[in-house]
DNA sequence: AGCCGATCTGAGCGGAACTTGAGGATCACG
DNA sequence: CGTGATCCTCAAGTTCCGCTCAGATCGGCT
């Protein structure tokens, strides 16, 4: 069973490669999000059953990798990291990953949870993932149509005007163009913006989704779906089509 | 989206049920394991889509019923425990459950875990199914003959026209494509697109189905079943049978 | 403490989505 | 070929949901 370990660390890796492949799996190591993403654009050999993936990577975060991984393929994905804090552990999941280990953790539950995975992730390879340049954008900080956002300075820009958003209206932007075009429920909004549990009584989110728009001065650039949530429209409003998932040929 | 939750304290359970409802669950209680095998029994309601089982269990121990339930079924099956030791967590995952979480838990973290496990989970239909490695429910877009369902971005194409459509019409659409071919009961289509068990009174779903039809201008591609319900015809119209997931019992 | 911005709540409005009802078309079956 | 049941379409209601505004509350800072 071949697996693509994901992790920066060549201590770590070496000791999980070798306990791996004493358990009869067959490891790759990647050593960067970007080795993992071309690892796993499809070769003719065997596809990986699983990917585990540690959070602390160097080149960009963990979480993007995760988000791209599944832009492209149903490889299950578990993260292995030491980010413990429960905002990490519901965004991970929200983003996709089938199960979220922090350091330190047993060994043994580890190969369990590799086998629990593996058993529900029978995916049909099919789905291709597109190469990595191929979605361009998304590095440090997030772009989109003119709109800068630096998460580490938690400043946002709209062509070159720098826009002053509170933390709230900061927080739901840089969630929501995590993934342009992609719809958040209520609730998952609720549990990644707000403290996780919480559900919003009143108009809360409403009013924050309408500043957010007000200072961004572009409208439809949030955009409600009815009954669901929100999401950012994508780079063209028209044409958008054959967006991520690059069409899967057999 | 039916949940079943096995728990034998009162209050906790009381308090899981009224969370999860608002989150969108419709969750059945079982108070013991007994009960929660019964309630496993396919009896044409729509089947479960997530097993949450707490391990402390009065009449029985709850690892049995862990196993006993993927004797005879693949649901994902959640273990919620306040048994934390590294041997149990073990245990609990290679007798085939999911996930393991224990007590006390963040009620975020468990919402984040049901979902991760329910998009991993078994097509509805297969669930009665006794093999373990049950159909998957595909993970990317659906596609068949032309029409692209992207869940996550809740949108749908038809020959690359993009297609908008309603939270009822996208979420009809979305169920019938989950495997097309198979005929889903009106009952199934209600429980499943309209939260809780609601008859509909009037011609509501004939009139979601029609302008689901004029929306994708696709005459034909949703069919009507008399007295039953309705399917999606799959690639080649004459070939009707044995389509690719598992067959619709009875 | 007092100030000020950020966040939350409630009411009202408008429009989209949903439901209902009636009449016509179609199908299964005798 | 007739008949009843089922399904489809159209055109109303009716409900629900998101938006906005205004006021209340919270929380950090001086």
């Amino acid at each position: 069973m071949r697996l693509l370990l994901v992790e920066d660390d060549e201590r770590v890796a070496a000791a999980l490669v070798a306990v791996l492949g004493r358990h009869g799996f067959q490891v790759r190591h990647a050593r960067s999000g970007h080795e993992a993403l071309d690892a796993l654009v499809p070769d003719g050999n065997e596809p990986y059953r699983v990917v585990l993936l540690d959070l602390g990577l160097p080149d960009r975060d963990g979480f993007e990798v995760c988000s791209r991984i599944r832009a492209g393929s149903g490889v299950p994905v578990i993260m292995v990291t030491a980010r413990a804090d429960i905002r990490s552990r519901i965004h991970g999941l929200n983003l996709g990953a089938d199960d979220y280990i922090t350091k330190p953790y047993d060994m043994g539950e580890l190969l369990a949870r590799i086998h629990a995975v593996a058993r529900r992730g029978a995916a049909p390879a099919a789905v291709a993932v597109p190469a990595p340049d191929t979605v361009p954008q998304q590095r440090g900080p997030l772009e989109s149509r003119g709109i800068v956002i630096d998460r580490e300075r938690r400043r946002v820009s709209v062509d070159g005007r720098d826009v002053p958003l509170t933390r709230k209206e900061f927080d739901l932007l840089a969630l929501l163009a995590q993934s342009p075009g992609v719809v958040y429920r209520r609730e998952q909004i609720f549990s990644e913006v707000w403290r996780s549990g919480w559900e919003g009584n009143g108009r809360t989110l409403e009013v924050h989704i309408g500043s957010l728009r007000t200072k961004l001065a572009l409208p439809g650039l949030v955009e409600a779906v009815r009954g669901v949530g929100y999401r950012l429209i994508p780079e063209c409003p028209a044409a958008a089509d054959t967006p991520p998932p690059a069409r899967a040929e057999r």
